[in-house]
DNA sequence: CTGATTTTGTATCAATTGTTACAAAAAGGT
DNA sequence: ACCTTTTTGTAACAATTGATACAAAATCAG
């Protein structure tokens, strides 16, 4: 019924024996589903309830568009876990309308009944944890490099990530329409930006080279703006 | 020592009697710590090995920028817990170098001991699951919203996320200075928007309720910007 | 109800970025 | 070298947002 030898591999129950799954599971209620393909599992917006597992096969997360048009978001195969940051929490609703790739089996657990289990075993509690955790390290990092407002700002922050602490001198490996791409601006928006900077005598540009001057003037955009 | 009354309104012993409380920290090892105005409490990347929960005083969070100068982040007050989103998954380290502001006493549970602690208490575990939770889902909204370029596209994109398929107003529970942090802008410039849409007949006002006059336009907007 | 506090609507001006366009410079292929 | 294509620098103007300020409206506490 359940392949206790790939569950073994999910986040939720890594590092816990295969006989150490059968006891848990064996001692609390869940469900099985199937889908077939195309199915839709969980419809955006909808009440997280249970930890859903995948047991086979693999689905797809999308956000349904204002126009009814459908953006993929992220696949997730089996053993994965589904949706684990939205089964408590303020706003546990799916973020995504969830939808069969192929024909799938998904173990339900209610949250009640999951709770028992983050209570009965050290490990999987550890592993649920670790699990969120890391997310909302991840997304705070990302959200930290977006919370830069202006170009100067990110291009500052950019250089001096490029350089470190030991160099003085960055080598371009991207053309400044795919730079003004990775901080979301405009290529004429960008160049102005350098083109003032090195004005200011903050930066040298030759070529594909970028020379900062005054790392310490640098440092001071990122603090005062 | 500790006052119970004040920890009961910690996040993560919300709904839980003093009594209780008190026998719950009965059962584990613990430390209070205390710092005079000014005094370190941790150093950013050390790695995070306890629960702090601040029982008296307040501490700031800084980030030590390129130069080794700081830029503050954040300030937290008593009762509340530091850090709860990095004392497990992968980089879990302090984000911040966190300082005294007054002087402060801080209760400090061991990891091992607090998981024994989410382990005996149902009501702890659901307490911690909810706040780590509730933050990562704050945080994939920001980033979401993020990912809309102009305040009307954002504005636009919360109201229909609001109505959801069925409703055609919605009752605002924030403040526009809240909607505002929200959106990452500022608040007279959020008012602007929504007195624009007003004028154009997209949306209408009254006291907290916004009606969605015409839902196709406002559809269009995050199709065309 | 009343006075104090918070929230909202609005205006003005500054700063930043986008848009569009065009020429100079650089890179690449033959 | 020569021609073509890509990349870069720059300018002028439009659009958007931020900063600041202030009064009206709403909410709250007593």
């Amino acid at each position: 019924m359940i392949d206790f030898k790939l569950m073994s591999q999910c986040p939720v129950f890594k590092e816990i024996q295969e006989s150490e799954i059968r006891q848990i599971l064996g001692n609390i209620h869940y469900q099985i589903k199937s889908f077939n393909r195309g199915e839709i599992v969980a419809i955006s917006g909808e009440t997280v309830q249970n930890l859903y597992i995948l047991l086979k096969g693999s689905v797809k997360g999308e956000m349904i568009d204002y126009s009814g048009k459908t953006i993929k978001i992220e696949d997730v195969e089996a053993p994965k876990p589904l949706a684990t940051a939205f089964l408590f929490g303020k706003e546990n609703k799916f973020p995504v309308t969830v939808t069969a790739h192929v024909d799938v089996k998904i173990l339900s657990i209610p949250v009640s009944e999951f709770l028992k289990v983050l209570q009965m075993n050290t490990q999987v509690l550890k592993n649920y944890l670790n699990s969120i955790s890391t997310r909302t390290q991840f997304l705070s990092q990302k959200l930290h490099f977006l919370s830069f407002k202006t170009i100067r700002e990110k291009v500052t922050h950019f250089l001096l990530t490029q350089a470190g602490d030991k160099f003085h001198s960055i080598e371009l490996k991207n053309t400044q329409q795919q730079l003004a791409d990775l901080f979301g601006v405009t290529r004429p928006s960008l160049a102005r930006v350098f083109g003032e900077m090195q004005k200011e005598g903050l930066i040298k540009i030759e070529k594909k080279t970028v020379i900062l001057l005054n790392k310490n003037k640098l440092n001071t955009i990122l603090r005062n703006g």
